[in-house]
DNA sequence: GGCTATGATTGTAGCATACAACTATTGACG
DNA sequence: CGTCAATAGTTGTATGCTACAATCATAGCC
């Protein structure tokens, strides 16, 4: 790294903090309008376009199978996804959305395309498509980075001990 | 809005999802190498510079007062912050870092600044400075359209009420 | 000097999360 | 076949973060 980056790294930083208290909050103030907790919202995405076991959701999610377990519980009591049996398998289940559960999501992907629009739309074009790679950038270096690494978070979830 | 950005929206909200986790993520890998929780280092990364009141601190942090009482008690119990009084005013008080609270902010900011300095590193010329720009207009724009509309996240905070 | 405003703490409650213990089912191997 | 290890989920328990409501202490105003 060379000096120029060394001034320019706080910045970054703070702003890199107020982006994720952005995007949670945001994220949260859309799930949260449609009646469904920011988790069950992530859990529901998921399940918009494919039927997923608890372990595979677990996995996509990086969530405990357990935590998950009781996600889905809120989902199923409130009527936006079925445990189905697969009967190739017993121990499975198939996590399906009900109609309403994809009339659920269909409300979140709306509310968060409507909102995203007007983010870009706010811009010129030269800043919008900066943002557009920028995000891609951003995003898949840090997953890089985070799989390259031995200690990293969830590679080793035991931390303290 | 018009066509163009309508099929790059999907992606976007995607890498979005992945930046927040990512983000979030990585910030707790760092915190928790020290030994404090996320919401323990916020409130001392904002202590860095200045003591402030809880109310204070609170409003910063966008955080209910009970909540960073709770969470200063943990600082405190740590030996990283002090409630002083403030001589002037007995209802307020001074939160201040300790030495070894100063130190645990160091050690927080070299290890972010080592993680954000790397994840830059690998990176053209060309690319670092689109993140750069694109960081800070993401910032400003997700700040300005929240606080602009008005039954947003935390204006409204009732929701279900 | 009493009333209101302000700052902080504590009680209570809900959600998200993880780990550990347990049950049910499957599959493999002798 | 029958046992036993592996796999999928659930439930018990514990911790952290958060908010709201009630309460206490102090300050400031008329």
């Amino acid at each position: 790294m060379n000096r120029t980056e060394k001034h320019v790294l706080g910045p970054f930083r703070s702003q890199l903090r107020v982006l994720e208290r952005e995007i949670a909050g945001q994220r949260e103030a859309d799930t949260r309008c449609c009646g469904v907790t920011l988790a069950q919202c992530h859990a529901l995405l998921e399940l918009e376009n494919t039927e997923l076991s608890l372990t595979h959701l677990s996995a996509v999610l990086d969530l405990d199978i357990s935590t998950l377990s009781r996600t889905v519980d809120g989902l199923v009591r409130a009527g936006l996804v079925v445990r189905a049996e697969d009967p190739a398998d017993r121990r499975l289940l198939r996590l399906r959305l009900t109609p309403a559960g994809r009339g659920k999501v269909d409300r979140i992907n709306e509310e968060c395309n409507r909102y995203y629009a007007e983010l870009l739309a706010g811009m010129n074009d030269r800043d919008r498509r900066c943002v557009l790679r920028s995000v891609g950038l951003l995003a898949d270096r840090m997953r890089g980075l985070r799989l390259s690494l031995p200690c990293s978070t969830k590679e080793n979830p035991h931390g303290k001990k």
